[in-house]
RNA sequence: CGGGGUGUGGCUCAGCUUGGUAGAGCGCCUGGUUUGGGACCAGGAUGCCGCAGGUUCAAAUCCUGUCACCCCGACCA
């Protein structure tokens, strides 16, 4: 339980240097390698299987309100994606072009999808004729690129991998059902399988998404105080409809214009978690995400039995339900323990001839590296025990860390010191004026990160400008 | 796109000022001894010195250009 020491001398200390410590982390933990391009990378097995799970989840949970699966093309002709004003204004400035196939120049040259929005509204259009073809839920999981002038391992990277469900309902009321329905299921994602406590609530007209009429975010606050948007999910009303013809002819035999909506979680998210939950010894998993939950260390693994009963134990646990590893390189074992920590992973299982004899084992939680010995007979029941404990106390830490670093302000003054000299959220009131927001982000390079759907009237004065305001707004510097 | 930094075995870097044909540590391979917080001994392999020009008898080193990556800011998930 004791003070967690700093055991890894290769990863510069959080507080010495967050930026480096992050990116010391993703490459100790072997989430990644840097790649040939800028801003992309390698995503290695431990960062992968993260993916992996976090799919698997989300894709659960996704199909359970009766979204389906399909895939669109990488390609967008550039014709298709100018159909939306708003919508290529906000991308354009980023999108990587296609100009040759083979030897030969393109007549018309085409994006690699940001987004896909274009592709699904061109499909649907041709889709969706009645009533009864509505609504469409779709979402496809894929990669999409975005030429980004800094980049950093997965909160910034030029091509990034997430899912983007898409769908197109008769009315503005099923739409926004919908809308509402996707950011809950990010945000009990996020809290219940990831650890993340988040905030949610609608972004302010200067945040939200190119071409969206409503965006809904829920927003997460990193160790170092700044504020992550962990998953989005955007309200299209029928602009989109109306710029791509989607229409259908509703039971009165009039042809009305859809309502749509998207909603996206991208590989950013493994960012959020592992500056949420990470500290100086490396990578921390919340035992529900981690593709490894616990890993079996022998100690003087040569001694006559102490391999296979590690090995047996490792099956014990897995036959238990519990994604179990044994180690059985020929690693020392302080190497050992200095490996799966950086990795993360939630629980180590140290057996030597000492604890045979005693019949027990040694159990270290990564959370808080309390040591306690554990029966081996108990270790089925203990060890998924422990894995829940590990979790809850993961998500009550972040949510701590939170609360503490959450501020109210009703002066500016107060407000800009807030900003400047302690990291994290602030709340307060604004009167809806982007002249406001403008000012905030200029004199303090905050941004509003979105207005809560648990409100609280702190004054009823714009923190800016002092004229009458009926919005609390979490304000705070962002990834 | 601005500001800064860096390119030398797989990794971290030294060597460059003052040109002479490439080094260290870690890692890797072999064998042995070890093993409860990054073990040790012995032996071994690995380099178009980012790339392209130039200067020179001779370039990792000097000059010119170029490319890439990293970090910090403005924009984005």
């Amino acid at each position: 339980m004791a003070d967690q020491k700093k055991l890894v001398e290769e990863i510069t200390s959080m507080k010495e240097d967050f930026a480096q410590w992050y990116t010391d982390v993703v490459k100790k933990a072997e989430l990644i390698d840097y790649a040939s391009v800028k801003g992309c990378m390698v995503i290695k097995p431990a960062g992968y299987a993260l993916w992996e799970n976090i799919q698997k989840e989300l894709d659960k949970r996704f199909k359970e309100t009766g979204v389906e699966n399909v895939y669109m093309p990488l390609f967008i002709p550039e014709s298709l994606l100018q159909r939306e004003k708003d919508h290529v204004e906000g991308f354009a400035p980023e999108v990587a072009w296609v100009t040759h196939g083979g030897l030969e120049p393109l007549t018309e040259r085409l994006c690699v999808r940001p987004t896909s929005e274009t592709l699904f509204c061109d499909f649907y259009k041709d889709e969706v004729h009645s009533y009864r073809d509505l609504p469409k839920l779709y979402n496809q999981w894929c990669s999409v690129v975005r030429w980004e002038k800094t980049t950093r391992p997965f909160l910034r990277s030029r091509e990034f991998l997430w899912q983007e469900g898409h769908t197109v309902h008769a009315t503005a009321e099923d739409a926004q059902e919908r809308t509402i329905k996707m950011l809950n299921i990010y945000a009990d994602f996020c809290e219940q399988v990831l650890a993340i406590p988040v905030i949610k609530g609608r972004k302010t007209d200067k945040e939200k998404f190119a071409g969206a009429e409503a965006t809904y975010t829920i927003e997460a606050l990193m160790h170092d105080g700044q504020a992550l948007q962990s998953g989005t999910s955007h309200n299209f009303g029928d602009g989109f409809a109306k710029a791509f013809g989607i229409q259908y002819t509703d039971k009165d035999n009039t042809m009305k214009f859809c309502h749509q909506t998207s909603w996206g979680m991208s590989t950013r998210i493994i960012g959020g978690i592992i500056m949420v939950h990470g500290d100086d010894s490396g990578l921390k998993l919340p035992p529900r995400i981690a593709p490894v939950q616990a890993v079996v260390i022998p100690i003087q693994q040569k001694k006559e039995g102490v391999m296979d009963c590690a090995a047996s134990l490792a099956d014990r646990l897995k036959a238990a339900g519990v994604r179990a590893k044994l180690d059985g390189s020929d690693k020392s074992p302080g190497f050992k323990f200095a490996e799966q920590e950086m990795r993360g992973i939630p629980v180590r299982i140290e057996i030597g001839p000492k604890d045979m004899e005693a019949g027990k084992c040694v159990v270290v939680r990564r959370d808080n590296g309390e040591k306690i010995d554990v029966a081996l007979d108990a270790l089925e029941k203990k060890i998924p025990e422990l894995l829940d404990a590990i979790q809850n106390n993961m998500f009550e830490m972040a949510l701590k860390h939170r609360e503490e670093h959450t501020y109210k302000a009703t002066e500016y003054a107060e407000f800009c010191d807030i900003i400047e000299n302690r990291p994290g959220f602030v709340k307060a009131m604004w009167c809806g004026d982007r002249a406001c927001e403008d000012k905030i982000k200029d004199d303090t390079r905050a941004t509003s990160r979105c207005m809560p759907f648990e409100q609280e009237q702190l004054s009823d004065k714009c923190i800016c400008c002092g004229k009458p305001a009926n919005k609390m707004v979490y304000w705070g510097r962002a990834y």
